[in-house]
RNA sequence: GGGCCGUUAGCUCAGUCGGUAGAGCAUCUGACUUUUAAUCAGGUGGUCGUAGGUUCGAUCCCUACACGGCCCA
């Protein structure tokens, strides 16, 4: 050892650099001639019930690797916590089992060093599962210091920044980023089992569309071309139904330019799906079914908490029309107050929502509906219904011109889901892009664009076809409780630092 | 973009009504052959986010900035 055994982070990293050295001298330095036979969890899983005694008789031999998280170093006998991608065993060195030179390589290992074991399966003393220790070698040293073993890493910025960290030593964030690779894989076993195809559509788009949002831009050199990153793959898949692939589904990622929140994140994960021959009652009774069944394959039940509420999604979601929810949430308003632009007007200064000259009936009660209902909608919720005003992709209800054949899913006051029967009529089509146009020349840099391309399509004919999108990363908050939208994104988008 | 809060050792956190900072873990030395937040004894480790200002003196008060969090638009 030096003389100058001091810990500042440049020292401790000098410090473990000196054991890489004799590790380089020795030539073992990141080794990779070990083949390991068994996970820390089938040991568990395999041995959790055997006695003691079962086991001295068998003597299971396994060979282990993964990172040393602790260490307890008793004179010439240790033992050590190993982690590997299924979790974590003990295990128990001694002197006189390993012999002197292994045992002194071992108080050299470091914290975070990813260490190979061979040995056989026990129990100690006080009862913990472990391995006897007959071999033991390091395969990488790890040359910065771990963050503290028994809080972890709290810190968010870093827990986002250097999310290996995180993983590392947090086994809540593995559990949520667990939960969310099961619920992808649920989706699409679901949607398989029920005749849909996945897709892969284009993330650069020459006209974005499919949604109402501010698109990232990029250039093309070759073609010399505008691109935009898609803001939804919404009318591609919508070409493939017109093309005859009737169940069409889509997961992945969509972009848009806007500001982060513990809801947004610029980039977001989303399933897109469309069946043909279906409406938007059909997708809702999908979507309620499709909910139930995830619900009960990840958690056994379908009951659920979030952020310290409790949803039962065995019972029958709400439905609602985005009226009736108005008024249902501010009883103090009659339908008079909200059915025509002048009183609407004169209720929006009432309830202190904003709204602009240029704002129809339909916009203004979408206002009203975002500020005030939804974050008290618990739910699950179906609010249906919603102005054509603001539904530029949606069809006509045929009740009432005024509406769309369209829902929305709300759980715990979010919106998880939303859905319609597909506008197919080409010529209502593009006079809804005209109407939107219209907005984006008056100031509305969310308003679509004309996308002619889209119109030829339906030219052709699209099936009557309902289709769904569900915010995969909103979905994930509410199944791993989680807060914010960061907690559920690996590698959440974040100012450069310095 | 606006408001509020935060930033102290590698990590988790105290603290200073303005007088140059502490603990636990990690690390180092020693003891210990069934520990488990191991234990016991003794050490090391800090530009108190950055830059200015006020002051005899600033980690603490003020201003600006950076990064993060929450709320609002």
């Amino acid at each position: 050892m030096t003389d100058e055994n001091h810990s500042t982070e440049e020292e401790l990293i000098a410090q473990r650099r000196e054991h890489l050295e004799k590790l380089r001298e020795a030539g073992v330095a990141y080794r990779n001639d070990f083949k390991r036979d068994t996970l820390a969890a089938d040991i568990h899983e395999n041995h959790g019930n055997s006695s003691k005694e079962e086991l001295e008789e068998q003597k299971v031999r396994v060979a282990v690797a993964g990172r040393m998280m602790s260490r307890r170093i008793m004179g010439k006998a240790s033992f050590a916590h190993v982690k590997d991608m299924s979790g974590q065993i003990q295990i128990f060195v001694r002197k006189d089992d390993v012999g002197e030179d292994t045992y002194n390589d071992f108080k050299q290992f470091d914290l975070g060093d990813i260490i190979a074991i061979k040995g056989w399966v026990f129990i100690t003393k006080t009862g913990e599962l472990s391995i006897h220790v007959e071999e033991l070698t390091i395969l990488v040293k790890s040359l910065r210091p771990l963050p503290e073993k028994f809080h972890g890493l709290t810190d968010l910025e870093t827990r986002y920044r250097q999310r290996y960290l995180d993983l590392m030593t947090n086994d809540d964030t593995r559990h949520v980023f667990s939960i969310r690779s099961k619920t992808i894989n649920y989706i699409r076993s679901y949607l398989d089992g029920c005749g849909f195809v996945e897709v892969e559509t284009p993330m650069m788009h020459p006209v974005p569309g499919g949604a109402t949002a501010r698109p990232f831009k990029t250039h093309h050199n070759a073609l010399d071309m505008e691109l935009y990153l898609r803001i939804a793959p919404e009318l591609y898949l919508k070409r493939l139904v017109v093309g005859g692939v009737e169940k069409v589904y889509e997961i992945n990622r969509s972009f848009r330019n806007e500001g982060l929140s513990p809801r947004h994140n610029p980039e977001f994960s989303m399933l897109e799906f469309y069946q043909a021959y279906a409406d938007y009652h059909d997708l809702m009774d999908l979507t309620e079914d499709l909910l139930r069944k995830l619900v009960n394959h990840l958690f056994g039940d379908s009951k659920l908490t979030y952020q310290e509420q409790d949803y039962d999604l065995s019972k029958p979601f709400v439905r609602l029309t985005v009226f009736d929810s108005i008024l249902e949430y501010n009883p103090d308003l009659t339908p008079d107050d909200i059915n025509n632009l002048d009183s609407i007007r004169k209720t929006s200064d009432k309830l202190g929502v904003p709204y602009e000259d240029n704002f129809g009936l339909g916009k203004v009660q979408i206002e009203i509906f975002e500020k005030i209902v939804e974050s008290k909608l618990q739910g699950p919720a179906f609010i249906t219904a919603f102005p054509k005003e603001v539904s530029p992709l949606a069809r006509s209800s045929d009740n009432d011109p005024f509406l769309t054949d369209r829902f929305e899913l709300f759980i715990g006051g979010r919106e998880i889901a939303n859905g319609f029967s597909e506008l197919n009529d080409p010529d209502d089509q593009a006079e809804r892009f005209r109407k939107q146009v219209e907005s984006k020349e008056a100031g509305d840099n969310e308003a679509m664009h004309y996308d002619a391309d889209y119109i030829t399509a339906l030219e052709y004919g699209l099936p009557p076809t309902a289709g769904e999108g569900i915010g995969i990363d909103r979905l994930v908050m509410l199944l791993t409780d989680s807060p914010s939208i960061r907690d559920v994104i690996l590698f959440p988008h974040m100012r450069a630092k310095e």
